[in-house]
DNA sequence: CGTACATTTCGATAGTTGCCTAAATATCGA
DNA sequence: TCGATATTTAGGCAACTATCGAAATGTACG
């Protein structure tokens, strides 16, 4: 989870994940897409593949971002618990 | 989501978080509970009470922290949301 | 009152992050 | 092959973060 958290800390990246929510893109639409420069955007898909949350697949000179989000899984379930938790121990129900 | 992501980044503070899972306990007692020394805890104690998951009760000349989890909520949903894209967009099931 | 204890705040420092411009790599089309 | 396009890498800089030791604050107890 460390890389995880770390890449899901920025806006740009989460924004990032957002579009790709939707479908598939090039790395070039996703720089059109922010105020950022294209090697900026470059370093932040970096950052979220490093993270395993996307995957890139070339097709010719374009290379195609989407979302992976098996890596999510372990995240989750640990935010999860961390809200059961409180119910154990927070303030009695009213 | 801007301050809970930052504070979830740090292991140190993931760690306090799972130590609150179990009951609320005091500042010392977290900060015993790591070879990093006091002051340096009571940052992440900080940064974890400005991101809203915990919150310090004061009892005599101690400090308890407990969790506080609604925050939770929009990440956690944030990221189910996250999770079931990929099933619209990824590979075909098998 | 004064001492001890619990916790935070302050000041400094090493390491990290995000952003940019410039340069490099790779692929396509004429 | 040559030039254009898509994307990444490299280098540098300003801002931020984590950590520490020292000092400050606040509370309790004799």
């Amino acid at each position: 989870m460390k890389r995880l958290f770390y890449a899901l800390n920025d806006p740009t990246r989460r924004a990032i994940l957002d579009l790709l929510r939707v479908r598939s893109i090039t790395a070039g639409e996703i720089a059109a897409a922010f105020a950022a420069t294209t090697p900026t955007i470059s370093h932040h898909l970096r950052v979220l593949a490093d993270a395993d949350l996307v995957v890139a697949e070339k097709q010719g000179r374009y290379l195609h971002y989407h979302l992976q989000t098996t890596v999510l899984e372990e995240a989750i379930q640990w935010l999860l618990a961390l809200r059961r938790a409180e119910a154990a121990d927070g303030p009695p129900p009213s």
